[in-house]
DNA sequence: ATGAAAGCGCTAACAA
DNA sequence: TTGTTAGCGCTTTCAT
């Protein structure tokens, strides 16, 4: 069990004092490059690696990110073991980005709903000392948590928050994204093009649809409300607005969906009425969570770039850490679509 | 921006010395009732919570569990976002167990094949300073890593390891789950059951081959060695073992697939071939990933518990820090078995 | 450009 | 049963 090498050792080897090691190691200035040399070599013989506690304590970094999950929402995800990956999703975007810095992110499951939300991430934050802090939806809109994070001064990000604020505002662009959906549509020829929408509770919701209006007007076709189906991102609601759809005189051939979800439940409202997908009608969902990959058909989707957004964000803190100025206080990350079978050959 | 309440005020507030105060965190003795409600009185008004990173510093818990995941295997997961779901069923059960005692975990990613595996870990453990380390699949049986463990005398979990050595052994019994996914087919009337094995290079395979012989012989049935498929875990071996077993004269009815890979693979060799599952071929494959919810049929599968092995491998390390003796070195958590409907009506 | 001193918040070991 | 002392490993001052 050997003792761990500390500063002091390094320092010795060197044969300069702890002071100027700690300069080498922080990149600080004011050390002859032959000096860094000489304790650059002493580090990597030792292996020395600074404690992460023990700098905190000296009242630097504490080289810790938090990130801030709703805690009902994602046990349920993990219960059901169907694969909703947001988890997955930004522990690969915000862990990777981490590592990338030399920095750790830590998770933490809070109730939003809770009222000692604020006590649940205070002690978080007390016990952890954190450098920065990423809230997820819903704790992205969360005033509770906001205040008391601009009051503790600690740098934030707000991943998906459509709201203006404080802290670093990380988004992708729905409205572009509802438009590009719809487009695609149009590109294969459809013109009667249904929309679920998403809850109302949600900004993006209608930002989506904002998009799918633009897309039909600036093809010259009118916005045919008996088109916008009313939904709130639940299965449900996906599909009684189908089956408010395959009712109309004349049904749409294509159809986007706010989330997944919904766009499954059209999927199987067209199935059991004998329709098939994409010859009766082509299907683009939100979300891109894995279930869609194994409908069938698959479905296009719009993808929602968690990790790109949770890396944005790791790096945007990491930064205001490091003391950056003129950081952009929003950022919007670019969205993907993968497309798939439900939109081929129409 | 106020001051972070430490132990000071805490002491302050209550009339008490700093080390009283120490005492009543950490449950310890010599403190009067009285004192001792006093103190916690004051804890609470000023909602104090110490910080890990001084208790460390002090020569006490870091209140950190570390947990190494394979890097590839890892980020590939991620990547084809198709719901492999190991990390978020770690997560699922180390952090919530974790949390349940005031500790965290913190994921980290290694190279089990780099050369330089034991510096990477080495260097986590020098920042970090965790209570106990998580190690998984292959990990759990990487002689570096071990010996490295062993020589910090740092506790330590081998998750799915079935070779003996230092550290808990959390394991879930192979050989049972083997039987019985058997023992189901067979209960369904079921005489030619069709095994396809995992790769050699995993002791896991060979328990759960083990498994299936014993559920067969029990019964009174021989052992057919044509119907005992080679496979790798991979799909297409699970597609070239499924094959030959189309081509027997005598084609057997049900499978045992030793992961949801090679269950989808087989399912799919017989659809094109026009055949059905569960008609045809009811099939049974091992871990119960969420894809295999999302074909058709869904597989019935051995469900590998992932949460319930990483939250025992907490509670061993956590306890085991805090001084438990006579704790176990080795753990069997209890497997599932989803029947879904790839083994209903036989 | 470098080193010495003080202190971060806490816990061990010791004394009272 | 309590309080006092001395660190833990590092980073800030502030000297030199």
């Amino acid at each position: 069990m050997r003792r761990p090498v500390t500063i002091k050792h390094v320092a010795a080897e060197a044969g300069v004092s702890l002071q100027t090691v700690s300069r080498v190691i922080n990149n600080g200035p004011n050390v002859r490059p032959e000096v860094r040399e000489r304790v650059n070599e002493a580090v990597a013989k030792l292996g020395y690696v600074p404690s992460i506690a023990a700098q905190r304590m000296g009242g630097s970094r504490s080289w810790l990110l938090l990130a801030l999950n709703d805690r009902d929402r994602t046990i349920e995800g993990w219960r059901l073991g169907e694969g909703t990956d947001w988890v997955d999703k930004m522990l690969m975007g915000g862990m990777l980005e981490c590592a990338e810095h030399g920095y750790r992110m830590i998770f933490e499951l809070v109730d939003t709903h809770s009222n000692h939300v604020e006590r649940e991430v205070r002690a978080a934050i007390s016990a952890l000392h954190p450098d920065g802090v990423i809230l997820t939806p819903p704790h992205s809109d969360n005033p509770l948590i906001i205040d008391l994070l601009v009051q503790l001064g600690l740098p934030f990000a707000r991943i998906g928050s459509v709201v203006d604020g404080p802290g670093f505002a990380i988004t992708m662009d729905d409205r572009a994204a509802g438009k590009a959906a719809t487009d695609h549509l149009l590109d294969l020829g459809h013109t009667r093009i249904g929309f679920i929408t998403g809850s109302d509770e949600w900004a993006i919701s209608g930002a989506r649809l904002d998009g799918y209006k633009q897309a039909m007007t600036e093809r010259g076709l009118a916005i045919d409300e008996a088109l916008i189906g009313r939904g709130d991102f639940s299965f449900e609601s996906g599909t009684a607005a189908m089956e408010a759809f395959c009712e109309l005189a004349e049904p749409p051939t294509a159809l986007v969906a706010s989330n997944d979800q919904m766009g499954l439940a059209a999927l199987r409202v067209i199935n059991s009425r004998g329709l098939k997908s994409p010859e009766n009608l082509a299907i683009v969902s939100f979300d891109d969570t894995p279930i869609v990959k194994f409908s069938h058909p698959p479905l296009t989707a719009i993808v929602q770039p968690i990790a790109a957004m949770t890396a944005e964000a790791s790096r945007l803190l990491i930064r205001a850490k490091a003391g950056d100025a003129d950081l952009p206080d929003a950022v919007v990350v670019p969205f993907g679509l993968a497309i798939r079978d439900s939109t081929r050959r129409a």
